[in-house]
This record gives structure tokens, sequence and C-alpha cells, in this order.
DNA sequence: TTGTAAGCGTTATCAG
DNA sequence: CTGATAACGCTTACAA
């Protein structure tokens, strides 16, 4: 049953051509008559023949694999996986348009912040690049293994201590900044930050902005207001309880996703209050729960398609001129989902 | 900058062996001196030497590279990536002790639905296993492409026409009996159903174990109570409001996923019904919409990690025993998780 | 346009 | 236990 796979060498024979010439029409080189490619065709059809792509690299020196390592949490949270798939439809999408293969690998966070993470990683393995998805600080000496080994990388949602070569993310800061303005118009003056995981690097960049925006608008940043939890429903229930009893109480709460949302709407329903009437709530992922919880949930939805696709255009762009010097991050605008949890602010002031 | 990476003809000249004695040094080769294990090792560690993995299958006729083929629906249910992260961990985590890498293709299902499938996605590769993840049927031509080139291949969660060597599922047509026995016990006696895509495998699997449960207790299909949707959380609410019109009107309900099961509690509120008083209500994932909603829903939880495990200790015996004639599927059992969308019928019979 | 042959970096088979 | 040396399958100068 298990004929050996044809190679080359037998295209060569059964065609009546040298195998530089099947090299040639393999690859699409232009100097072949139209004569001898048809030969070389039906010789492959014939055989069934498919070039072993090891022994194509191998000849040619490149990889053509592009890794992709996921660096998660330990144990994985629900809504980071409901971000990453979406950016790696847009990897694969973007990838498939070129003859590079997509290996992946996972990490976890604690692996991450020490110091041969990559080297690990990569022992044994050969790639033309490396896509680096996380949310998290990653370790700058892990990076400067791979500067010494001179493999193209592009961070994707986190970054390093030391300036990195390409990253690619979406704007945390800017949307806070978007819906506190948002938020502003309709009269609200006394904010609150549910967080997620305070060291997360999004979480870091969201209440950057939270504090910006405020500052930026002459608000009042109460300390008091601001919580963290680990992005869990309970932990968005139990600090709105908190913050139901603070002083002063605040209107509106920006949380660190939808599920903590969901969690500070249940407590503040719990408490006989309403939303959006007594206080309005913002989560962040556009995930379905979003769609889920009554009322329901003003979100904001991050790019993460079109993150993958940037990153791995990124990638191959480094991958060809191999020593760009560009030093270069960007920074894709998030989508406020406006729906029926925010509202005008009732509250005399 | 770009240095280049040594190799094993550096090892060796630096150790003053031969390449022979190098590789058996890196293979791990038994009748090799301490002493030149030592010089060989202290060599590797100076030059940073690491082997080439592609130069390394050329020359052992293996490519250590598993393929996941994942096929999805276009566009991609969120439902569907809520499900796959976690198998895909656990693929990865039984991975990670073997030697092979993976290597991830996304394809969708109208593809997979065609002959050329894996064909077109193998073009160029060079894999030692398979393995393929899906929920819908999968061309058998395709799978005759994988027999023919001697690939070893599991599928997961999907399957072909004709019998296929290895399989691993989870118990969707178990799971559905043991929740409705469940609520028989609870005094139900007219289910119905809110089925997710009809065609998709796991729902027909469910569909047929809902039928089977019934009847198995005697009990009656009404065709009438039966629809079916699209997972998402609007077909969940207008397939509720359809079966509040039906004669019989159930009083329990199972639905295809969370997300229409969310859709069916608001349709019930909505017309002023309550849960579980009035109506019974499950879905299927486990998902965190699970927890949001209210009441907490009672769910059916797939074991995805498992099944990513299993999948990959199966091919990793495939590969080796190459003509193992095993035609083996493991369906493993899911976990009825039980919340307050579910208790006693009340309506009088 | 085509053929020849020398690599690409490892492994594996033989002798020694 | 070790060293030559021929594969492994393909690409790519270099010649013709």
């Amino acid at each position: 049953m298990s004929k050996k796979r044809a190679t080359l060498i037998d295209v060569a024979k059964l065609s009546g051509l040298s195998t530089g010439t099947v090299s040639r029409v393999l690859n699409g080189h232009p100097s072949v008559s139209d004569e001898a490619r048809k030969k070389v065709e039906d010789a492959i059809k014939k055989l069934n023949y498919v070039p072993l792509s090891t022994a194509r690299s191998l000849a040619k020196g490149v990889s053509n694999v592009i890794m992709l390592s996921m660096i998660e949490e330990n144990p994985i949270l629900p809504s980071t996986w409901r971000y990453e798939l979406p950016v790696i439809q847009g990897i694969y999408d973007c990838l498939r348009d070129t003859p590079y293969n997509l290996q992946v690998g996972i990490g976890f966070v604690e692996e991450a912040q020490k110091s041969k993470f990559f080297e690990n990683l990569l022992k044994d393995k050969y790639i033309d690049g490396l896509l680096i998805l996380g949310s998290w600080p990653i370790d700058h000496r892990s990076l400067i293994y791979l500067e010494e080994r001179n493999i193209p990388y592009v961070l994707i949602g986190c970054r390093s201590s030391v300036p990195t070569r390409a990253e690619v993310n979406f704007d945390n800061h800017g949307a806070v900044v978007e819906v506190i303005e948002y938020l502003v118009q309709l009269g609200h003056t006394k904010f609150a930050l549910i967080g997620g995981l305070k060291e997360q690097l999004h979480m870091v960049d969201r209440a950057k902005g939270f504090r910006d925006a405020l500052l930026a608008r002459d608000l009042k940043v109460y300390p008091n207001l601001i919580k963290f939890g680990d992005y869990q429903i309970d932990s968005g229930y139990r600090l709105m309880l908190e913050l139901l009893e603070e002083d002063p109480r605040p209107t509106a709460i920006i949380c660190g996703n939808d599920l903590m949302a969901a969690g500070a709407i249940k407590a503040i329903h719990d408490k006989g209050y309403k939303i959006p009437s007594d206080f309005s709530v913002v989560g962040f992922d556009d995930s379905e729960i979003s769609k889920v919880v009554d009322p329901p949930l003003t979100t904001i939805k991050a790019p993460t398609f079109e993150m993958g696709n940037l990153a791995v255009e990124k990638l191959c762009s480094m991958i060809q001129q191999k020593d760009m010097e560009l030093e270069e991050i960007a920074i894709l605008p998030c989508e406020l989902i406006i729906r029926s949890s925010t509202g005008e602010c009732n509250q005399k002031n």
C-alpha cells in the first residue's frame, strides 16, 4: 500500500527532462519552453508528485515557517480565548496568500517573564519569523536572543520593557478616553473603574486612559473608585458592591470586560437600582455576553482580525528586507458600541 | 550582525571529532564515550549550535510536523471558538512532550465538503500526521487522498459518510439522554428542542438523543416541538416564542447552546412567565453566558481539553506503527451542570 | 532553453 | 567506539 512517494527525479525521468528543468517549472522560473513545461506538468500529474518541503527548505536556506507563540494566563481565561481566536483568524487569512506555514506554540505568562523563554520554545525549530501574541510584559532578555539569532518578530498586544522592532496593538487608551467623552456628554462626572488584572498590559493602558480622560476634562480622579479584579464575573459583582458604599458614589462604571460588567449589573440590580437611570455601565470586548445581559451592554470592540492581518504583513516585510531598522508600533482604533446600559446622568450635583 | 549559524560540521571541527560522533551525541545514541560526549557538548555550547530541523527531517525521512486543520463555519461562530481553543490547548499540552511541531490550517465548511480539500490544504506541505477538527461532515473522497498518501489522521468532533480510522468526540447523544432523564425525574413529560444548525453533526446527534430518550421513556415526541435555528441568541428567542404558541406547550426546553438558551429565557420572561416554575431550560457548552443569565443556566460541558489530548495520543500511536488497522472511535462523556434554570414540573397533567 | 553537478545540514551505513 | 562517506530531495550556479 505505501508506495514510496514520487521524487523530483522520478518526474525528470518520466518527462525525459533534467532535474534542473523540473525544478524550474516547479518554481515558476521564466526560462522554460512551453513544451518542456507541459511535459513536466503531465509527469507531475501522472506521478501525483508533491515536492518535499523540508528538502526545499534545506536547499533554499529558508524554513517557510512562521511561528505564532501564544502566551496565556494560567489557567487560560475565557475572555482571552475569545480575543485570540479572531486574531489567529486574521493571521491565517493573511498567511494563506504566502508560502509560509503557520506553526503554533503555547506558553504561560510566568514562563515568558523569564529570560530563556524563546530560546526554549525555539529549541530544535527552524523558523523564518515569529509572532508573539500575549497581554503581559515579555522579558526583554528573551527578545535579545531573537535579535542575536536574527529572527524577525512582531509583538501583538504586548510589549517589553525595552522598545522593540514592531508591535501591533489596539488602542486601549483611546477607547477608554472615547467612552468617557461620550459619558461626559451625557452629564456624568463621577466615574469608577472596575478593572481586570491590574498588571495586564491592556488593563494598564486602559487605567491610564481612564485617568487621562478625566484629567483632560478637569474632572476629579477618585482613587477609591478605581478597583481591580480578575476578569471574572464574581469579581465584577463584588467590586460593584464595594463601589456602592464609596463616597462619592459613581454614576458611570467602566469595566475591564463584559463579564465583569455583567457581574456589576447583577450587583446593581440586587441592590434595587436601575440601569441606566441610576448607573451607566460599560463593558469591553463586545462578546455575546454584552447582548445577553439586561439591559444590553454598551461595550468596546477591539479590531482583532485586523491586528492579525497587520502583524503578518509587517512580519513578512521584515523577513524580506532582513535589516530594516524600523521600530514601528501600530495602534489600531477600537469601536465604541452603544447599547442601553448607558444613558443620561440623572443625579443632581 | 548576522553571523552565520553554526553547523554540525563546525561542532565537529571544534571538538576534534567527526560529524558522525557529533550526530550520535545529538541523538542520544548509546555508543559514545563519555569523553567524546563531553567534548561535543562543550563545542555545542561554545558555538551556540542548534540543529537545523529541516536538514534533520530530510535525512531521517520524517517531518516532525503534525498539522491541525480547523474546519469552520463561515463566518466563524463565537461558540465554535469557545469550544475549539480548549481543544487546541489539549492538543498542544500533549504535543509538548513529543518531538512534533504543531502546524495549523483553517478552512471553511464548504471547502471541506468538496473532494480536494486536503489535497489542496497539504499541497507543498510535508507532515507526519493530521488532526481534523470540525463539526460538519467531511467529504470522504478527501479522506481517500490521505489514505493513498498514507498520512495518519484523527477526526475530532466530526466524521465522514464512510467509516474512518480514528475519531474522537464527546457524547452528544448521551448528554441529551442524561439531561432528559434528569428532567423526567422532575416530572417533565413535554419536551421541546431548540436546536442549532440542523445539519451540524453535534446537533444531529443531540436531536437523535432527544428522540431516543423520549421513546425509551414511552414519552411522546411532538414534531412541532422540535425546531432548529442558527446558534445565535435571536433564533433562540424567536423559536421560543413559537413554542409558546404550540400545542401541547412544552414544560422543558433543551437548547443547542447557551446563547440560544439565553434567547429562550428572554422570550419566556418577555411573555411574563417564570423560570423554572413555568419552564425548565437547558443550555449547552457551559460558557460564561450560563452564569450570566438569570436564572443561571443548567447546561452541559463537553470534555474539550481531554479530546485534544486523546486525539494526539491516538495520532502518535498511529504514526509509530504505520499500518495499524484499528478503526476506533472514542466517545468521551459530558458533564451535566445543574444550576437553577431547571426544576420540578408544576403543570398538572 | 536546457543539462550537469555541487551544495544545503543531517543521519546512517560501513569499515576500521 | 569512531571516522568516512553515501544518501535524503531539491535548488542553483555554471556550462553548453
